[in-house]
DNA sequence: TTGAAAGCGCTAACAT
DNA sequence: ATGTTAGCGCTTTCAA
C-alpha cells in the first residue's frame, strides 16, 4: 500500500478507557444483594417481580455487560463450541457453519472459529488454544491429527466430533460421508457413460486426505473396470477458477486423446468448463467432466458441472446435534458414527449426447 | 435427509469424560510450588534450568493445557480480538480476516469471529456475548449500529475499530475506503468512456449501507454530468452467478436501450457477464459492465470484469495493527481514522472498442 | 530463585 | 424470596 492512498486523522469524540462494570454496581444500583442480581440476570431461583424490575432496570441503564470469564470460572461451565476447519475461502466451511449454527441458534451454545490453514502444525496450536478455554464441545474437520493433537482431545475429556470423512479411526464421534466411496461412485457413473480416456486434476494430496481419498476410492473403482486414470495435474494453494482453467490446457496439451476430466473440487471444474468452452471443445460429447462439493456456484454456468453433494450443511448439523446432546445430558453415549450418502448431481457435462 | 442415507453407529474407543488436569497436578508431578509451575509456563521471572526442564516435561507428559479462563480472570488480561462481520460466504469477509490475521500472528492476540447476518440485531446479540468475554479490542464491520450496541461499546471502555465504510460517525477508530467516493470515481469512469444509458443491479439497500452509499455516490457523480440512472433491478438475499444472470435478463427485457450495467458486487456482475456473452451481446462495445470488490474470481472468465478493489486485506491488516498497538501500549491516542484509497481495475468490460 | 497469601468476579450450595 | 459463604484455577504481590 502506498502513503498517497492513505489519509489518517483522529477522531475526537473517542470514548476513553473506563472500568468494566461488575455485578457489585448492579447490585448498589438497585439496592438487591449480589446473588439476586446474578438470578435475575440468569433467569434462575425464584425471584419477585418486583426485585426483578428493579434489577434489570438498573442494570440497563448502568449498560452492564456480565463477565463470562468469572462466571465460566464459578460454573465451570463454558457455553462455547470450539470449530476447527482448514480454511474459510473454500465455500464448502462456510456451509457448515451455517449448519451448525442452525442447531446451535436453539441452545445456549455458541460456535468459535478456528482456522488451520490445512497445516498440522497450526491445527495443533489452534486446538490448544481452543482447549485451554475448555469449551463445552469441539468440532474438528477431518480425522487425520498429530499425536500430541490426539492426546489433548483425550486428555480434555471434551465430547468431540470429527467431521467431514468417514474413512478412519475416530477419537470420539464421526458425521461425514466415506469419501473412498464418492470416489467409486463418481468412477461408476463416468465409466456407464461411456468415457476411458480420464484424466485427473487436483491439489497435491498429502496436504488434502480427503481428496486423496476420493482419488483412491477413484483409481480402485476405474482398476475393476480395466481402466487406468491417462493423466494427472496437481496444483498447490487456494482453488481457483482461473487455477483450473490453467491446468485444463495443461493436461489436454499434453493428453489430447482425454474424454474426460474428474477435477476433485468444483471451483477447479468450473474453471475447466470455462477454458473448454472457449477453446470450443464439446461438452459432454468431446470431452465429460465432473467436480465435487455440490457447489452453489455451478448454478450460474451455462453448463452445469457434474459433481457430488458432500451434504455440508447437514453434517454441520448433525454434529451440532450430538456436541448439544451431550452437552444438554440428552446423550450419555460416545463415539457416534454417522455417515451420510454423497449425492450425485449430473448436471450437463457427464453424459454423451 | 432421508433416514435411508444415514448410517449411524457407535466408535467403542471413544474417550469417557474425564476430570481436566489443573497446574496442581503438575506442581505434585515435578515436585515443585504451583507458582512456579506457573512461571515456567508463562516464561516469566527467573526460574532455573533444572526446575524448568522437571516442570515442562510434567507438564508434556500429563497433557496439561492451562486453563484461560482462570488466567484471565486472575489477570484481568483477555489475548482476544473480537470481529464481528456480516456474513462470511460474501468473499470480502475472509479476505479481511486473512489480513487481521496476518497481524495478530505476530502478537499474542487471538481472532474470534461472529456473525451477524447483515441484522442489526443479531449485531447487538453477538456483541454483547462478544463484550461479556472481554477481549482487547473489538473490530466490527460498517458505522450504523444500533443505540444500544453503541453505548455497550462506549461503556466497555475497549479500544474498537469499525472497518469497511469511512462515510459516518465512528465510535473510536475507523479504517476503510469511502463508498461514496467509490461510487463517483466509477460513475466518472462510465461516463468518460462514453456510456450513458446507465442501468444499477444491486441489493435491496436497507440492508447493505456500504452498497447504498456507493449508489449514492454513484447517482450524485451521474448527476453532475446531467445523467440520470435509466432502470434499476434489486434482489433480496445473498449473492450468487445464478441471481447476476436472472437479474440482468429482467433488466434487459424492460430496457433494452441500456449501454452500461453497474452491479453492487462482482458475483451478479459475473453473473451478468455470463449471461450476456451467452446471448452474444457484444460487452463491451455494446452493452459495458463494472462491479465492486477487486474479486479473485474474476480472473477466471474470458472477459475481465470492470471493477474497484476495496482493499479488504489492507483493511484488515490497518485495523489490526491499530488494536495490537494498543493493547501493548505502544498507541496510546485513540480515534484514528484511516482512509484507503478504493482502487479502479478496469478490466475488459469498461472499454468502447 | 522460590513460596505463601490474597483475590480476580462470579455462582453453587446452603442458610434464613 | 433473599442473603451468606466458600470456592472455581489461576496470577499478582509480597516475603523469604
Amino acid at each position: 500500500m502506498e502513503d498517497d492512498d492513505k489519509v489518517i486523522s483522529i477522531n475526537k469524540n473517542a470514548a476513553k478507557p473506563k472500568r468494566p462494570l461488575t455485578l457489585k454496581d448492579v447490585s448498589i444500583a438497585s439496592g438487591v444483594s449480589e446473588m439476586t442480581v446474578s438470578r435475575v440476570l440468569r433467569n434462575r431461583g425464584d425471584v419477585s417481580d418486583a426485585t426483578r424490575k428493579k434489577v434489570l432496570q438498573a442494570a440497563k441503564s448502568l449498560g452492564y455487560v456480565p463477565n463470562k470469564i468469572a462466571g465460566a470460572l464459578a460454573s465451570s461451565h463454558v457455553n462455547l463450541v470450539a470449530v476447527i476447519i482448514p480454511s474459510l475461502s473454500n465455500m464448502v466451511f462456510p456451509d457448515v457453519l451455517t449448519g451448525i449454527s442452525e442447531v446451535l441458534d436453539d441452545t445456549p451454545l455458541q460456535a468459535v472459529v478456528g482456522v488451520t490453514d490445512y497445516s498440522p502444525d497450526r491445527e495443533e496450536r489452534v486446538l490448544f488454544e481452543m482447549l485451554s478455554w475448555r469449551p463445552s464441545g469441539i468440532i474438528l474437520a477431518g480425522l487425520e491429527h498429530s499425536d500430541a493433537s490426539r492426546k489433548m482431545l483425550d486428555a480434555s475429556g471434551i465430547p468431540t466430533v470429527e467431521i467431514m470423512d468417514t474413512d478412519g479411526e475416530a477419537v470420539d464421534a464421526v458425521v461425514g460421508i466415506s469419501h473412498r466411496r464418492a470416489g467409486r461412485e463418481m468412477a461408476r457413473h463416468i465409466v456407464k457413460n461411456g468415457y476411458r480416456q480420464i484424466g485427473f486434476l487436483g491439489t497435491k494430496m498429502p496436504m488434502d486426505h480427503r481428496a486423496r481419498k476420493r482419488f483412491e476410492g477413484f483409481t480402485e473403482a476405474l482398476a475393476r473396470e480395466g481402466i487406468e486414470v491417462v493423466d494427472q495435474e496437481f496444483y498447490d494453494g487456494g482453488s481457483s477458477l482461473a487455477k483450473g482453467r490453467e491446468m485444463t490446457a495443461r493436461i489436454l496439451a499434453r493428453s489430447p486423446d482425454l474424454d474426460f476430466l474428474y477435477y476433485s473440487n468444483d471451483m477447479i471444474g468450473a474453471g475447466g468448463l470455462l477454458h473448454l468452452q472457449d477453446a470450443k471443445i464439446d461438452v459432454p460429447g468431446q470431452i465429460g467432466l465432473a467436480g465435487f462439493n455440490g457447489s452453489e456456484m455451478l448454478k450460474g454456468f451455462s453448463l452445469r458441472l457434474a459433481t457430488m453433494d458432500a451434504g455440508r450443511r447437514d453434517i454441520g448439523r448433525e454434529a451440532a446435534r450430538i456436541i448439544a446432546g451431550r452437552s444438554d445430558g440428552s446423550i450419555t453415549e460416545t463415539g457416534q458414527r454417522v455417515e451420510l450418502a454423497p449425492k450425485l448431481q449430473m448436471g450437463d457435462t457427464l453424459k454423451r449426447r
